[in-house]
DNA sequence: TCAATTTACTTGTCTAAACAAGTGTGCTAT
DNA sequence: ATAGCACACTTGTTTAGACAAGTAAATTGA
């Protein structure tokens, strides 16, 4: 938490103080110049600072004018950026298990080594069944490189992959590619998220995950109940200009 | 194009010599100090082009070591961000037709007006069918502020709704919240998508649009053939530390 | 030979300062 | 009254410099 980097304590602030309230949506935080003198900075740090709850899409700031707080309250269910069951969990107040299906050793399926160009191709492959109040939602595969992670226990499998990558392991997870497609599944699939005989199609989301010195170390494929799945994004526009 | 903002000029020639592979994947960029000669610029304008570069998911800076050109490759197809049917259309090379099927003035639906807390409901609606190579893909309903927007030719209808915001009324869109979900549609959107009997399931994403100032001033549905969906998205990991 | 240290080079953070440019208020001259 | 202008305040861009910290290769010492 005390991460004695600035800009990220500062943005850390200046967020709680928008969730609570303290920034209300529709009007504008303190000037940058005031701003500077409140946490006694330079204003190129606040400027850090601003950017990142503007990526976050907590203000939006006009020039000339000010930092406009945003209506942050459609947000509670983020799922853009890279956020895991587990955290998702946690920030939610659900009623969430995890059920290990299967735990073995095997190898990555050949179009994802193709793909990432991998060396070696063998992974622990886990297999997870997630359930919210009682309802299966999400059949989650992973595939994780055994020359990144050796092996992994059934206790973590249970729990948060993630952190075990990231507090046990000292793992950097820096960033992933993720496709969003809608897909038949087999029947035992279908069991598994209780899908009637009408319909078995489920939400597919594969993503291959990368650590922060580029190296490839984990693809997931999750097929989610449809009737269950929702993606909320928040999206900038890019200046499109020729 | 000429942007007269250096860091946007480096960022775009430094992204136009990845895609041209001359500086290809797997091998690192110069350092920043070269870059700062090579431009003839500071360092700190030549950290933000590359800031760019890693929001867009092009490079991987490592401290201590360089800045990592990412396989982007794969990336051909980039629904992030906010990117239209028209942008698509023109990057990627396919035959495109968008046919407008109603073009006609009306109110929000009644909790987008609750949500955005907007005065004025009245909207010109567009709903338009969007195919590539005779096939059709999704049906778009979009919900435009009359009182952003008074009124909209049939003939941009037909083509760009963006390009008529920016280029012709100088709106600066700034920002969206998106949300993509998966349900069972009409009979006459099952028609108008192709959909057979055993299968009415669309995906569906919605769309709030904003302008620079934080004014909302579009909804969007749009409803995508399942076959023929795919989102891809790039996510970095924000540190979720306590 | 090999382990430890030094050194050079890299990115990350922070500061201080200047000017450009957009917004809004209020005054002024007509 | 009102149109126009000046002014104060806002964010946006750029520069130059300093130090911290990670990486990797060269050097040194045992």
């Amino acid at each position: 938490m005390d991460t004695t980097v600035k800009y990220l304590n500062i943005a850390q602030d200046l967020t709680d103080k928008i969730k609570h309230d303290l920034y209300p949506t529709g009007t504008l935080l303190p000037s940058e110049a005031d701003l500077t003198k409140l946490y006694g900075t330079s204003r190129a740090t606040i400027r850090k600072a601003l950017t990142e709850l503007t990526n976050n899409g907590l203000i939006q700031k006009i020039k000339g004018k000010g930092s406009v707080v945003l209506n942050t309250a459609r947000f509670t269910f983020p799922i853009s950026g890279i956020t895991t069951f587990s955290e998702l969990n946690e920030s939610q107040q659900m009623h969430a298990t995890t059920k290990v299906l299967t735990l073995a050793e095997g190898s990555l399926p050949q179009d994802i080594i193709d793909q990432t160009q991998v060396k070696d191709p063998r992974v622990t492959f886990v297999q997870r069944l997630r359930t919210i109040n009682e309802e299966p939602i999400v059949v989650d595969e992973d595939y994780i490189l055994k020359s990144v992670v050796p092996n992994i226990p059934e206790k973590v499998a249970e729990h948060s992959l993630y952190r075990y990558f990231e507090e046990t392991l000292d793992l950097e997870i820096a960033y992933a590619t993720k496709t969003i497609t809608v897909e038949p599944v087999s029947d035992k699939m279908c069991q598994f998220l209780g899908l009637g005989a009408t319909n078995n199609l489920a939400v597919v989301v594969r993503s291959l995950t990368y650590l922060n010195d580029t190296t490839f170390f984990q693809y997931t494929v999750s097929r989610h109940r449809p009737d269950r799945f929702k993606f909320v994004d928040f999206a900038r526009r890019h200046h499109h200009g020729q």
